[in-house]
DNA sequence: CGTTGACAATTGGTCTGACAACCAGGTAAC
DNA sequence: GTTACCTGGTTGTCAGACCAATTGTCAACG
């Protein structure tokens, strides 16, 4: 039996042209036939052509500009062949926190070499927060969350707070639960200083070290609760 | 002197949906209005509208079903940042750099762990390419690329690998022109078998630190080339 | 002779309306 | 109870027209 895929018009006008562009048959940096010749030529409308060429240009492979022309972009083909596979899997909370962790590790690095005065008063604030919030029966789930953010910032890399901050939130859930684990929260904040003595002395491999400690414990926690769910990739 | 980008309709109709489902207000899993209804709604026609639509499929944030809806992807939202930050401007190539180098050094570290014999033989297959073009007189740019993006894939987590790629596609320009400096592709797949040479021993330590000084040589070129440039995001 | 400015041609960008393909759910016939 | 069909809604595709940006031409001007 064959799959039979119910494949649309615009995605198989879109491999075309691609395949074009990996066999060389349009050369890098040269522009593309105009669109109303290309599509006499491939026999489909117009609307069927642009919508081709946006979802190549979404994936940095063609640019278009009014009036110039859709040119094909320097895109080395092992690249181009690994964005056209890319209607694949969905990531586990396992894969998402050790990702933080790489970001993480490494904005506290950064941030013990960066770091000014103002980022060292607002960590510090948030963590006697954190230690007040703990001492009054709670779990200090706020304020653990401002601490990673304040030491993204403290950094001064954009693209590292940006991302970090983006993991942290996914993972939102696996740390609260952590924090409720008992026991969990005051222990976390001790490491929570931890890293901030690091960052404060300026040491760098200090700081990352026990930065990985601390988060050490949300990989397990997540290997532990969501191991090898089949990840229901949906419909 | 204002910027005065001159965006197309179609990028922000897709930027606009695309913060959306990243603000939450379209949940995942769930169908967007019907195209139509999207039409009225933004004020711009179904043309339009679907371009954007069919731009966000390509980057896997949407997906459509003819004769049942658009669907939004469960797609955990930083990867979704990452394929937003195609549609706006470029950061700062130092802090890509930077964030690139977190996320590779983690990946040989988890590679070295978790890499399979296929792994090995395809980046093995790489260098030698690599080799060979060197000695060809080339700078074996497509072959260094190929090598991270198998590399990426042999740490066993989608986050990292697709993470990675993002960055890597980024500092492309960079790569390459750290390659063409004179004597520098040659030591560059050198520590490229070093690197190999660890995860193969299945040592993370030594092949992490490896990738770390690999890496390094992009990070300072990044920080000469761009240092303070505006990064005026050349057309 | 060089420069400037208007103008036309070319190209991508957007809108409109129509119809086809497809899917889900209800309804009638068996 | 099951099947077949109908129907409304949705995405997919097409055609044509017009808008907007870019480029090249060429005459008018200094």
């Amino acid at each position: 039996m064959r799959e039979m895929r119910n494949v649309q018009l615009y995605e198989a006008v879109a491999r075309e042209i691609g395949e074009a562009v990996v066999s060389g048959r349009f050369t890098a940096g040269s522009a593309l036939p105009p669109e109303r010749a290309l599509c006499e030529q491939l026999g489909v409308g117009r609307s069927t052509l642009r919508e081709a060429l946006v979802s190549l240009a979404a994936l940095g492979i063609v640019r278009m500009h009014q009036g110039r022309g859709v040119f094909v972009q320097q895109v080395p083909s092992a690249l181009l062949q690994a964005r056209l596979a890319r209607l694949d899997s969905q990531p586990s909370m396992l894969d998402v926190a050790e990702a933080r962790m790489a970001i993480e590790v490494a904005a506290t690095e950064y941030a013990a070499m960066r770091r000014d005065h103002r980022d060292i008063e607002q960590m510090e604030e948030a963590l006697r927060a954190m230690d007040a919030d703990i001492r009054a029966g709670g779990v200090g789930g706020e304020e653990d969350t401002q601490f990673h953010i304040l030491l993204l910032a403290a950094c001064k890399n954009d693209v590292l707070r940006q991302l970090g901050e983006e993991l942290g939130a996914l993972t939102h859930r696996i740390r609260h639960r952590a924090l409720l684990v008992e026991g969990r929260a005051r222990p976390a904040n001790e490491e929570h200083w931890e890293v901030l003595d690091g960052i404060k002395r300026q040491e760098p491999e200090r700081a990352g070290s026990a930065m990985r400690r601390h988060l050490q414990y949300g990989i397990e926690l997540a290997a532990r609760e969501f191991g090898e769910t089949p990840t229901t990739a949906g419909s």
